[in-house]
Parts: structure tokens; C-alpha cells; sequence
DNA sequence: GCGTAGATGCAACAGAGTTGCATCTAGAAA
DNA sequence: TTTCTAGATGCAACTCTGTTGCATCTACGC
């Protein structure tokens, strides 16, 4: 399903309200790269949608806490989430372009799985994990 | 080897000078947890090295630079890297008080590994990894 | 259509990090 | 030891990012 359609099922869900600005924002994140709440302000004004900056910040807040997007890590650029499930942290990012785009993988996921128990003198409850690449068009 | 001696060869190597200040804040990275500029700042100030603010900003960019220091994921703290390898990257940061330790797993190495070349569409260049945990202390 | 909880706009603020430039000094060389 | 200089530091001003408080507006359930 695409991903603004299933974002604002999930704002609905929340009790969250669908607004112009929303949509807008939306359909942004879903068909470019990651970017972060100014540069999601820039494309949006570039676009006609003349909203505040702090309400993109206040929105990209929103989306985060609902867990519809994340983070890119060592920025603060959003990316969708359409699994809303662990795997779904795992992306590959473009160091060139910053296109991204999710990836699961049995293998990883076990050898994590098995660290849990091994991490001497810490109990694990969680990892970040981010592939760095280059995207199909970039190493062309 | 202690990661400050480490560090001030390193240094010396790269053509880099043995200040006072450079001194206090290897001898700071080494015994605490993983801290930013502002912290290192502060907490320099508090043993009367009297250091500016953009001189902290500067030896901290310079340390990354030489790869002595790697940031902790999602912050501006930096932790001492004492191996040098791609592997350093990987560690487990309790997410209670901040204390960071770094880990090797051959198993997770592998699994990595495997994924260069099987990300479709991406060329592989590197990874971010980082375990959330709780330490031994913040567990009791 | 109403009423209201939630969303937005606006203004002011807080904090992090950067830049330019003058001054100082670690460390090498004489 | 003294001298020299590239590299380090201090200081001041600035930029950029993100936050808070409050008044106004509006999506949407009734």
C-alpha cells in the first residue's frame, strides 16, 4: 500500500486530523529522499504550500512518535517506514544522492538475535543499523 | 596500550602539537563516558583548564579526523577508539547513563559481510552499527 | 451547522556550531 | 639557548537549527 494512504489511516487511528499541510507533506516524503524538517520546509514552500517551519517541525515530530518515519542516522532527515516493524530499521543509504531505502536480512537479524546474550556486562535491549552505499544510479 | 598515549603519537604523526589543553581532554575522553563539545567543555572548565568553547569544536573535529574518536550514533558525543579497524565501529552504549564499550562479533562480521553483495541495486561501502543496552551498573 | 480538540501561525528565545582574525606557543632547527 | 614558524588558541560576531508560549483557526465528530 502506498505510503501516505497508509500514514493517514494511521494519523486517523491516533486521533490526528488529515490537514492540507499534512497531505502535502506526505506525498514529499514519499516520493523524494530522506530530508530534514527545513529542507522538507524549502520544498514545500517551493511548492506552493506556504506553511510555518515550525509546524513541519511539529509534523515530522508527529510522524516520528507514530513511528511512520525515521530517522536517517547522523542526520536529521526522515525516511517512511512502510513495515512498522523492527526490520524496518535496517535501510541502505546513498552517501552520494541520500536516496535510501529498507532491507531485511535473515543473517544479520540472527547474528544480532545472538549477541543479545553475549555482550559481556551489558544487557542488550536494542541496535541501530545502517548500510552506507552507492544507489544504482550514482554508480552509474 | 592507554588510549591518551595512543592518541598523542598519533598525533604527532599527523604533524599535530602536544598542548595542554589537548593533554586534559585526551586524559577526560579516556576516563569518562562518551561526551560532546559542550560537555567536554564544561566539564574541562570544572577541572580549571580554562579552554574556550572553539578550541573544544576544533580538537574534537580534529580527533574525528584522525579517526581517534568515533561519534556516538544520534548524538555529537565522541568515545575513544583504540583499535583503529572497520570494527571499532561497532558498540553497545547503555542508554541509562551513556557509558560506551566497544564489541567484535565474528558472526555479525560475516553476516555483514555477506550483505555487500547482495543489496539490490546498492553498492556496499560500509555500515553503522551500535548496540542499546543497559551496563552492569545500571542494571543493578 | 456547532463545538471542540487538535493544528497552525507568529514572535521571541535558546542552543549548537562556525568563521575570521589577531595572538600565542610547541617543537624543530640553528 | 635562541630563533623561527606552522599550528593552536582566544575572542567576537554570526549562522543555523530547533523550541516554547500563546492566540487564532479548522478538521471532523456530533
Amino acid at each position: 500500500m502506498r505510503f501516505s494512504v497508509q500514514a493517514e489511516e494511521a494519523l486517523r487511528r491516533g486521533g490526528r486530523r488529515i490537514t492540507p499541510m499534512r497531505r502535502a507533506l506526505l506525498l514529499l516524503l514519499e516520493e523524494k529522499k530522506p530530508l530534514g524538517p527545513r529542507e522538507l520546509h524549502r520544498e514545500l514552500r517551493r511548492r506552493g504550500v506556504l506553511v510555518d517551519r515550525v509546524s513541519v517541525y511539529r509534523n515530522v515530530a508527529t510522524l516520528l512518535s507514530l513511528g511512520l518515519v525515521h530517522r536517517v542516522l547522523g542526520s536529521t532527515a526522515v525516511r517512511p517506514c512502510a513495515q512498522r516493524s523492527p526490520s524496518c530499521h535496517h535501510a541502505i543509504v546513498c552517501t552520494s544522492c541520500g536516496a535510501a531505502r529498507e532491507f531485511r536480512s535473515g543473517a544479520v537479524e540472527k547474528a544480532l538475535a545472538a549477541l543479545r546474550v553475549r555482550a559481556p556486562g551489558f544487557v542488550v535491549q536494542g541496535h541501530l543499523l545502517e548500510l552506507r552505499g552507492l544507489c544504482q544510479r550514482c554508480t552509474a
